[in-house]
DNA sequence: TCGCATGATTCAAA
DNA sequence: TTTGAATCATGCGA
C-alpha cells in the first residue's frame, strides 16, 4: 500500500512530463485534443485514483466505475504500466534471475535412482536388489529384509507422491487465485500482463522451494531406510555347520597353499550358499587366525586331515579320485598358480 | 554380563 | 587386485 501513492506519484511526475509514449496515447485515445486539458484530465484522475482509498466502500465502487469508463483510463494504465515495467519490474526482475538449481537436479536424480520418482519399477527393488547383494547372501533372512526394505520405500513413495500431488494442487490453485485477482485489480491500478506473468513465476517458485523441501526429506528417509538396510551387512551371522565344514575341509586339505583360486571360490561359495567374497573373507580370516595360533587349530587340522585321508581312501577303493576340490590332488585344479606360487612357498615355509 | 568366536570392513603393501 | 593385519560388530555359550 506504502508503494501505491509513491508509484502514483512518481508516475504523475514522470508520466506527465517525461514520458514520450504518454502523447502518442493521448493522441490514440482522444485524437489529439487540447493539451492542457489532457493534463488536467489526467491530474483528476491520478487524484481520483490516490484519494479511492479514503472513501467509503460504495463511494470507491462508484468512483471506480467511474474510472473505469474515463476515457482517458486506458492510455493513463498504459504509461503507468510501462513505467513501472521500466522501474521497478526491470530491478526486480534482474534480481530474481536464478541459475538452474543443482541442488535440485541431484535431489531428482536421486529420487529417481531410487524409484521414489519416475515410473513405478517395483518400488525400488532394483536398489533394493543391490543393497541385497552389498549384504552378501540370498538368504530367507535376506530376501525378509529385501521385501520389507521394498515395503517401506513403496511407502516412502506413496507419501511423497501424494503430498506433490497437494503442493502442485495448492500451487494451481493459488496461482489461479492470484491471476484472478491481479486481473480484477487491474481494472483499477496499472497492472501488466508482463507483471502477472511475473507473479505467477515467483508463486511456481516459491512452491518449487516446497516441493524441494520436500525432495529433501524423502531423500533423507530413503538415505535412513537404504543405511538401516545396508547396516544389515555388519550383521554377523554365522555360516551354517556345511559350509563351515566345506571351507575348513578345504583349508585344511589345501594346507600348503590355502589360496583357492576364483574357479574354485565359486565352486565352495555354490556349495556352502555364500557369495565369492565371502569365501574370500572366510580364506582371509582363517589364514591369519590359523597362522597366529596354530596350536589352537591343531586338531582340527588333525581332524581335517583324518577325514580327508578316510575319503582318499574311499575314493581309491572305488578307483576314481577325479575331481574332487576337498582334496589334496585337486589343488592343482583350483589353484591359480602364477599368482599365488610365492604366497604358496612363503605360506608353506611359515607354518613349518 | 562377560569373554570368546567369527564374519565383515578398512587400509596399507606387494 | 589380492592379501595380510588390525579392528569392528555381533552371536553365542558359560
Amino acid at each position: 500500500m506504502d508503494d501505491q501513492p509513491r508509484l502514483m506519484h512518481s508516475s504523475h511526475g514522470v508520466g506527465m512530463a517525461g514520458h514520450p509514449g504518454l502523447a502518442q496515447h493521448m493522441q490514440d485515445s482522444t485524437g489529439g485534443a487540447d493539451g492542457e486539458g489532457r493534463k488536467q484530465d489526467i491530474g483528476d484522475i491520478l487524484q481520483q485514483i490516490m484519494t479511492i482509498t479514503d472513501q467509503s466502500l460504495d463511494e470507491a465502487q462508484a468512483r471506480k466505475h467511474a474510472l473505469n469508463c474515463h476515457r482517458m483510463k486506458p492510455a493513463l494504465f498504459n504509461v503507468l504500466c510501462e513505467i513501472k515495467e521500466k522501474t521497478v519490474l526491470s530491478i526486480r526482475g534482474a534480481q530474481e534471475e536464478e541459475p538452474p538449481d543443482a541442488q535440485l537436479m541431484r535431489l531428482d536424480n536421486m529420487l529417481l535412482a531410487e524409484g521414489v520418482s519416475g515410473p513405478e519399477k517395483g518400488g525400488g527393488s532394483a536398489a533394493a536388489a543391490a543393497a541385497a547383494a552389498a549384504a552378501g547372501g540370498g538368504g530367507p533372512d535376506n530376501s525378509a529384509e529385501h521385501s520389507d526394505y521394498r515395503a517401506k520405500l513403496s511407502q516412502i513413495r506413496q507419501i511423497y507422491h501424494t503430498e506433490l500431488e497437494k503442493y502442485e494442487q495448492a500451487c494451481n490453485e493459488f496461482t489461479t487465485h492470484v491471476m484472478n485477482l491481479l486481473r480484477e485489480q487491474s481494472r483499477t491500478r496499472p497492472i501488466s500482463p508482463k507483471e502477472i506473468e511475473r507473479m505467477v513465476n515467483i508463486i511456481h517458485r516459491k512452491f518449487s522451494t516446497i516441493q524441494m523441501q520436500l525432495k529433501q526429506s524423502t531423500c533423507e528417509a530413503v538415505m535412513i531406510l537404504r543405511s538401516r538396510f545396508l547396516d544389515a551387512r555388519r550383521k554377523r551371522r554365522n555360516f551354517n555347520k556345511q559350509a563351515t565344514e566345506f571351507l575348513n575341509e578345504y583349508f585344511y586339505s589345501h594346507l600348503s597353499n590355502p589360496y583357492p583360486s576364483e574357479e574354485a571360490k565359486e565352486e565352495l561359495a555354490k556349495k556352502c550358499s555364500i557369495t565369492v567374497s565371502q569365501v574370500s573373507n572366510w580364506f582371509g580370516n582363517k589364514r591369519i587366525r590359523y597362522k597366529k595360533n596354530i596350536g589352537k587349530f591343531q586338531e582340527e587340522a588333525n581332524m581335517y586331515a583324518a577325514r580327508t585321508a578316510v575319503t582318499a581312501t574311499n575314493v581309491s577303493t572305488h578307483g576314481s579320485q577325479a575331481n574332487s576340490p576337498s582334496t589334496p590332488n585337486s589343488a592343482g585344479e583350483y589353484c591359480n598358480k602364477s599368482t599365488h606360487k610365492q604366497q604358496m612357498c612363503s605360506f608353506f615355509i611359515g607354518l613349518q
